[in-house]
DNA sequence: CGTCCAATTGAAACAAGTCAATCTATGTGG
DNA sequence: CCACATAGATTGACTTGTTTCAATTGGACG
């Protein structure tokens, strides 16, 4: 599913010969692509690298919505909507393919194919979104902290060491807590000898051993 | 958007034409419709009355990913996963108009509008989505409550005092947060009359009051 | 070598959960 | 019509989890 083209079978050529065009752009790490409320005019792919998707509060809170990896999409929700609902950050140099919305809509009314390969990521998206959900309202920290350096680890199947690239305030974003306290429960997993970090990677040694620590009560409400 | 029904302009006799049977159904309060792990055969659209959507943990803990209202769909992950990736339980009585899952994404390939409303409601459902998880991760238990009150309340615009089905349990369980705190800080807003309750109905006298209240520091991380 | 930013650590304040007791409304059977 | 049983709601005291603030460490880089 991940890292499928949404173009089924369809070559670059003949993407853009149906009026499309199609381009390469490489973003350096930490810069926006785009802005929440910028009027969506650029749709992506994501070919290689990192990128957060953050909401921010009117209090100056930011809330990490979503991490994308290699092969995921952003900036679809402009086919329904005219303004981006978040901003999107690299955490890495990416490698990003750059679609005109106006024509990927246009393409995929004509191509079923292609219509269903965005949907099939949309229904994606919302399941991960619900799972998330659950992971806020129902862990605590240590738990949810825990299950997502897992997932995290388990993108990145073939390295034996998977690269790193989020700060601990990412972390704290991300999954709903301070710094500080993201920072305590990575030192105390490291202290068990269930997780080492170096130079921006990290590698979990046995993920079972992981994941009873994530689910050892990590209850809440 | 909500309430609209998905088979843009069909009549029901139309539908039934199209090969597909439809039930209306009624389910009384309290009632599972289906359960996570179900195979999914069914999606239904709610007609009249409220429904929560239940994920469980392996160790006993519930959360409430989502509540559906009068003109909400659901059981429609059945299009892409065969099995209910959650439990579907009344908060009242419900009438439900059911449809076959085969039939409707046989119909539904045929009659691209169909799909394009069904999609429409899926990425509205993604939006609502993240926008729980930001909710839940930024947000303290007073302002997570607060904004989900004026919320509910705006889901019933003709009425002053709106419908009101859930338990301070059924609360909590959607906030991530535990009865007893649910109950203390609906305790706090009623004393400071930004709330009454009577008998399973709420009102808000100035919802912007409210939002004073779920704005002031609401904040976390 | 000094600077800068992220990470860490500690102590104290605060938020939220837990447990247990009580209260209230509601419905039931006598 | 009343006594009782029940389930949800409330309240209080206490424990635990998490944040906050401030100070320190550590590493990367010029």
């Amino acid at each position: 599913m991940r890292g499928r083209s949404i173009f089924a079978g369809l070559s670059r050529e003949e993407v853009c010969e149906l009026g499309m065009d199609v381009h390469d752009i490489h973003v350096p790490t930490g810069t926006p692509i785009y802005h929440e409320g910028d009027p969506a005019q650029y749709a992506y792919t994501l070919r290689q690298g990192g990128i957060k998707l953050v909401k921010s509060l009117p209090n100056g809170h930011a809330q990490i919505v979503r991490l994308l990896h290699h092969g995921d999409l952003l900036g679809f929700e402009g086919l329904r909507t005219d303004r981006h609902r978040h901003s999107a950050i690299t955490l890495t140099g990416t490698d990003l393919c750059r679609l005109e919305l106006r024509a990927l809509d246009a393409l995929s009314q004509r191509l079923p194919a292609v219509r269903e390969a965005i949907f099939a990521r949309w229904q994606q998206a919302l399941q991960e979104a619900e799972d998330r959900i659950v992971e806020l309202g129902a862990k605590k920290a240590d738990a949810r902290l825990a299950t997502f350096l897992c997932q995290w680890v388990g993108a990145y199947p073939q390295q034996r060491a998977a690269p790193f690239p989020l700060t601990r305030q990412d972390l704290g974003e991300f999954l709903g807590l301070s710094t500080e306290h993201v920072s305590r429960i990575m030192a105390d997993l490291k202290r068990h000898g269930l997780l080492h970090e170096h130079k921006g990677h990290i590698e979990i040694p046995d993920s079972r051993n992981l994941f009873l620590y994530a689910s050892s009560d990590g209850t809440r409400a």
